[in-house]
DNA sequence: AAGTGAGATTTTTTT
DNA sequence: AATCTCACTT
């Protein structure tokens, strides 16, 4: 039986097959499982064909996953369901569909640089003042006007601020380049799905008919444009499943909207609720510590984990010195793991943000812990690998402007600024793509010397030679032409910096991702590239090594588990991070992911902070994380660093203070545990009185 | 057009 | 501390 082994509210949600149906699911309660399960189940009671059945996750990692398990249980017929995140999913419909909406089949995917460097274009194009006004800000409101399904000309009237009315003209021209160049960004994807769906009632007809029923993971990190896209889906079967959990909304400030997940029950009617609070994942312990932390939360909807495991180990809290200390007390810690015969991928360090892993990688590497990173710099960020792919989008979409100035003078050939003014502005005169207007150096009035004209004239005849050939060849066959036509690799391999040589080994890491590529499905180039671009930070790993520490955000972990969880920099002003301190919303997103990052650990939790933390050559101090407080003491054991060897201060010390700099002191008092020191300080802080207990100070002369 | 060095700038989370 | 940007030189 599909059911077997399943408590009854999962049961329950597996065969509940028709009508909408909202599954809340607490962490670690299996609804990976439950998923699977009903798929098999609605394929076994032949309510639907594979290909009538959606399933939609939120990385490919999840996809993979799902398809995986379905594959288990019910064989190859697994292949022919729609198992895939939002974003690959619309590029699916779109390469099918996108004439209908002026765009060719063979659009290309603008990722994030590519974009902000669009938006910058933009604002130079208009006249603003690239220092005046920041690109990125500009960026993320056009993004939210996306997610909330805006166009330039439906866009409310009556901006309130400066920056709303320069975002609002930017956003004009930007979307009017993206359609001349045949690009769409990451919002573009799901927005241009509901237009076409919107516009066209043939093709919404018809996929209204082919998804007879749909799955949603992750519902409440759904935004506007998401939500829209399920309700066109979902119009004519309203068979939905949506499953989520409001207390793990961790992605607000990227346009989800937990407001999807709450009304619910008020947007299809006759929806069931089904709650699935039994935890299989975590020790009682660790579940009462994440209990006691998201009830602090107002806005949620009940919800109590239980689990019929042990209680387990205390959860252990350390105060650590600084990065360093804390690096070496999560070594020690994994040290012993292994010594009692532990496995290193059994262990997880999360952060909050990407910049913390640093110290985390170097002490790592000194201590020979093997790890892996995902997300944060990638593979996919690098030089090397971004160029050979711009090669490839130029070749894919010849209209694709930005990849083509990216690699138009990679390896240097002899086009310059001024070469480049000319061929732009003649292209603009002219209505001409970038490219075009490089086939055109025979005209007069582009005004190339003779020298210049020819080397362009090359560029151009090489472009259109690969783009003939690109017919027939595998993906890797073909990088491996372009590298060589190019002389791309050739640049790198003629040099003898050490750098340069690492350079070429992520070339030939990239021939291997083409392989596998090619084994798998043996697609088109652009194909490839979509694929590629939309992986999420969880399906971009960094090192390979089996059996490794896994190092990771918080946000990255989300539906991961581990026997072993590091949280680090927990600490006021990082954890909850400063920017989400001015308001009551962003504060319990943080203590989400708070939940999320403590839900993570099956068998033991390690909770760390820094009394300093060093951040591009400043000394911060921060006070410990308020979660630290929300977990009850008797769950765990809290131990501090050796804050600094018994010193016997004096008078006439010189010192150096982390926050008033160098100073003398003037007095000591106070017991032996709890020295108190006057130290005048040469800054403008005069004499202040120093716990040494509590700061660091650093002796200079006596 | 390409190479160099001073000065600015950086750290939130991601499809 | 490390990387990027921009003005200046060759």
């Amino acid at each position: 039986m599909i059911t077997d082994g399943l408590n009854p509210e999962q049961a329950l949600a597996v065969k509940t097959t028709e009508g909408p149906v909202l599954i809340i699911a607490g962490a670690g309660s299996g609804k990976t499982s439950v998923m699977t399960r009903r798929i098999a189940y609605l394929l076994e009671k032949k309510c639907a064909q594979p290909w009538e059945i959606l399933a939609i996750t939120f990385t490919n990692k999840a996809a993979k996953e799902m398809r995986e398990r379905v594959h288990k249980l019910i064989g190859d017929i697994a292949e022919d369901i729609w198992i895939s995140t939002f974003h690959a999913m619309c590029v699916k419909i779109l390469r099918r569909e996108a004439h209908k909406i002026g765009y060719e089949s063979q659009f290309s995917i603008l990722d994030a640089s590519d974009q902000l460097e669009m938006i910058k274009q933009c604002m130079v194009d208009l006249n603003y003042d690239l220092k005046k006004f920041d690109p990125s800000s500009v960026t993320w409101k056009i993004s939210s006007w996306k997610n909330a399904l805006y166009t330039p000309i439906t866009l409310p009237k009556g901006s309130k601020s400066q920056l709303e009315l320069l975002a609002k003209e930017v956003f004009f021209l930007y979307q009017h380049k993206l359609k001349a160049m045949q690009v769409m960004d990451f919002d573009d994807l799901i927005g241009q799905t509901v237009a076409l769906l919107e516009t066209h009632e043939e093709t919404r007809a018809f996929y209204q008919q082919k998804f007879r029923y749909i799955h949603v993971d992750e519902y409440q990190d759904t935004n506007q444009a998401q939500y829209r896209l399920l309700r066109l889906f979902a119009d004519q079967h309203q068979n939905l499943c949506a499953v989520g959990d409001s207390d793990q909304a961790i992605y607000r400030w990227r346009g989800a909207d937990i407001s999807n997940l709450l009304n619910f029950e008020t947007d299809f009617s006759h929806a069931l609720l089904i709650k699935l609070e039994q935890n299989y994942r975590s020790t009682q312990t660790i579940l009462n510590a994440a209990n006691a932390v998201i009830v602090h939360n107002q806005e949620r909807k009940e919800k109590k984990l239980w689990t019929q495991a042990d209680e387990g180990e205390p959860i252990v809290i350390y105060g650590a010195i600084d990065q360093d200390d804390e690096a070496v007390f999560i070594i020690a810690k994994i040290q012993e793991h292994a010594a009692r015969g532990g496995r290193f991928e059994d262990c997880t360090v999360l952060y909050r943000a990407n910049a913390l892993s640093r110290a985390i990688e170097e002490n790592f590497m000194q201590a020979a812990i093997p790890y892996r990173i995902l997300g944060g710099m990638t593979f996919y960020d690098r030089k090397e690998i971004k160029d050979v792919m711009a090669y490839l989008k130029v070749i894919a979409n010849p209209s694709d402007e930005i990849s083509l100035l990216r690699i138009i003078n990679t390896p240097k050939r002899g086009i310059g600024d001024g070469t480049l003014r000319k061929l732009l502005d003649y292209a603009h005169d002219r209505d001409l793509t970038l490219l075009e207007a490089m086939g055109k150096t025979d005209d007069e009035s582009l005004a190339l010397s003779g020298k210049v004209g020819e080397v362009v004239k090359q560029f151009y005849q090489m472009i259109m030679y690969l783009k003939e050939i690109e017919e027939g060849l595998t993906v890797t066959e073909y990088v491996q032409q372009m590298l060589y036509k190019t002389q791309y690799r050739e640049m790198y391999a003629s040099s003898s910096k050490e750098e340069d040589q690492a350079r070429l080994e992520n070339i030939d890491e990239l021939l291997t991702v083409t392989r596998a590529f090619d084994r798998r499905r043996r697609g088109t180039l652009a194909d490839f590239l979509a694929e590629t671009s939309l992986l999420s930070d969880i399906d971009k790993e960094y090192g390979k090594t089996e059996n490794a520490v896994t190092l990771m955000t918080m946000h990255a972990a989300k539906g991961l588990e581990f026997p072993v969880v590091f949280v680090i920099g927990a600490e006021e002003t990082l954890f909850p991070h400063a920017r989400s301190l001015d308001s009551i919303e962003g504060i319990e997103e943080e203590r989400n992911l708070c939940y999320v990052a403590i839900t993570r650990a099956k068998k033991q939790l390690f909770i760390s902070y820094c009394t300093e933390r060093s951040a591009f050559g400043q000394v911060r101090m921060n006070d410990p994380s308020r979660f630290l407080a929300e977990i009850p003491d008797h769950l765990t054991v809290r131990s501090l660093a050796d804050h600094q060897a018994v010193t016997s201060w004096s008078e006439g010390t010189k010192v150096r203070h982390p926050l008033y700099g160098v100073g003398v002191i003037t007095a000591v008092e106070g017991t032996i545990e709890d020295v108190e020191l006057a130290i005048t300080f040469t800054s403008r802080h005069g004499t202040k009185s120093i716990r040494p207990k509590l700061t660091r100070l650093k002796i200079l002369e006596n």
